[in-house]
DNA sequence: CGAGCCTATGTTACCGATGCCATCTGTAAC
DNA sequence: GTTACAGATGGCATCGGTAACATAGGCTCG
């Protein structure tokens, strides 16, 4: 009705004929209102357009009911945008409002001022889901105030983390490659600062080494079809490359491209498999072979650790979706 | 030190010796404090640890120094998120927190929670990054007390919209078509929900008018690489298809994969132009011709124009990246 | 029938900052 | 030597809720 400002609950308890208070109790459903109170509160809330004040309800209770979420500009890294999309569901589900910190790139310094925005706001927990190598004090300090849950990060005070088993995913690949006949394995992996990428660059290697193989020297990319192609490149150049496994799927495809610029044919003269199955990977010439993980379920599990505490939720295993980029090696090869 | 609670102002006065008002005036540059003083108020600050509340800085100044980002939930859409990128950035650059809220599908009961969570947060803008469509008088109710930018979406009470000309977008891909010699454009559409789509497919239609051809019916995917592949399958029945305008660059390859899976090779019997410019746009086999916009500097635009209410800005034009999916119609089709 | 207790509601203090006004000091102006 | 005024600072009310305590009525039970 006025145009003076929103109505409060001062204004709602006049129209319906109680305290403040019992309109508080009454729109938090504690369980000893009346009723019939209840409904009059209600009708008058909906008359008014009632609608409550969240910074009054923070400072007062000292919960704010937001949850707040760390996450790399860059929207190029598959995996990391997935957990955003779980995070944000299972907050939304629990009544959790999140709020956003993005950080240009992996660096300490920027790493410690997206905390601090966040720890400004008051939120009541942050989903930290970029790969935290190093931990400064200032992070501490933070985190031991605040619930952490870092998705597969290094481990502050207090944080916990949750893990997806990146290994595994570097095991069933390579694992793959060698079951298909393949005597060696070559890794492009992701940049050394990325739990993500050692961790499958260890499932790759522990996979080697358990058939026997000694690991050739490990390329390194970004993450990006850029330097996937120029890691292909390099690979073109090594006759005995017949197989790779790739960190990503988009490097994949940049490692496809430059190996068939060089006449070497995919999955012909070499097999490639990657890590992510974006919705493109079924689609692209050729299909790509890749392992797929529940990242948006990692998301949700990290809300849901954050909020109730729970212990570390069971994580789906791998899967591999078999498509066209590999295949048994050729026989000159063999 | 203690461990009973995270220091207030009052708490850094005491220890600076001046007032709890002091210390709020130091702390936010006001003009009139004593340099030597702010020099004590801050060392007691940094010593104390202290971090100020933002709850009771909102409640008190009703300014919550946040805006409120409505996206979709899925990641698929490129443009989309790109402006989420350029909103994120944008606001951290103006000293705002950015709180979102994810919408599962284009629905408008969502809409009008997601609207509502934001502004139950108090949020001090909204920039909403969905195409809306239908606009509720729950809506309006709500953007008429919030500022509202919404990008490239329909006008509601208050609320001003950030264009981008997808109509361009979809000119600059018909007319590059038709430059090189095809007589006809076939287009593949977005969601009618969506603005993009409508707008990208009625530049496709113009550009047909201008030249004097008659437009063909429009296929309709949902911007996904399957989507794209059954509408192919069908593009792939049709003898006289040698041109393609798809919506979307996941369409594109997936119309792609289903032409050659029947025999239609692209460019040689096919040329395929789209939107977006992914990353994996110039990777992938045939490396896509496709129009690039700038959806990143719309989300910050986006902001600027909620923040400072400037006037609208400029917006870039589209840009063509010409590669190997299009060529000229082969001698037979001409 | 009064003690004890439970239910429904009201009262009051407070969360932590800011806005407004009051105060105090020094200094320039008349 | 007042007056006027600006700069620096403090005091107090206030934002809109919630926690803690107080109160009033109705019920059970010995």
């Amino acid at each position: 009705m006025s145009v003076g400002r929103q109505p409060s609950m001062a204004d709602v308890a006049l129209a319906a004929g109680v305290s403040a208070q019992t309109v508080s109790r009454a729109l938090r459903g504690s369980p000893n209102v009346n009723p019939e109170t209840r409904q009059r509160v209600l009708a008058a809330v909906d008359q008014l357009g009632y609608r409550f004040n969240n910074a009054a309800k923070m400072l007062s209770s000292g919960r704010s009911h937001t949850i707040g979420l760390i996450v790399l500009q860059s929207g190029g890294y598959y995996s990391r945008s997935a957990v955003t999309a779980g995070v944000e569901a299972g907050a939304g589900e629990a009544g959790y409002a999140v709020s956003i910190a993005t950080i240009a790139r992996l660096d300490t310094g920027l790493m410690e001022r997206a905390l601090a925005k966040l720890a400004d706001q008051g939120v009541d927990g942050i989903v930290i889901a970029v790969p935290l190598i190093s931990v400064t004090q200032k992070m501490e300090d933070i985190t031991r105030d605040i619930p952490t849950v870092t998705v597969d990060g290094s481990r502050t005070a207090g944080a916990r983390v949750l893990g997806i088993d990146q290994r595994a995913a570097g095991r069933v690949a390579t694992q793959h490659l060698l079951d298909l006949g393949h005597r060696q394995v070559w890794h492009v992996a992701g940049p050394d600062e990325w739990i993500e990428a050692r961790q499958r660059r260890e499932g790759w290697r522990e996979c080697l080494t358990a058939a026997g193989i000694e690991a050739p020297p490990v390329l390194e990319g970004d993450w990006s079809p850029a330097s996937g192609y120029r890691q292909g490149q390099i690979l073109a150049m090594i006759p005995e490359v017949t197989a790779v496994f790739a960190a990503s799927d988009e490097m994949a495809f940049g490692i496809i491209r430059a190996l068939r610029e060089r006449g070497r044919s995919v999955p012909g003269h070499v097999s490639i498999v990657s890590v992510d199955d974006i919705e493109l990977a079924a689609y692209c010439a050729p299909p790509l072979t890749t392992v797929r993980q529940d990242f948006y379920a990692c998301g949700t599990a990290a809300v849901a650790l954050l909020l109730q505490g729970a212990g570390e939720p069971a994580v789906e295993p791998p899967v591999l979706a078999v498509r066209e980029s590999t295949a048994q090696p050729s026989v000159t090869d063999r």
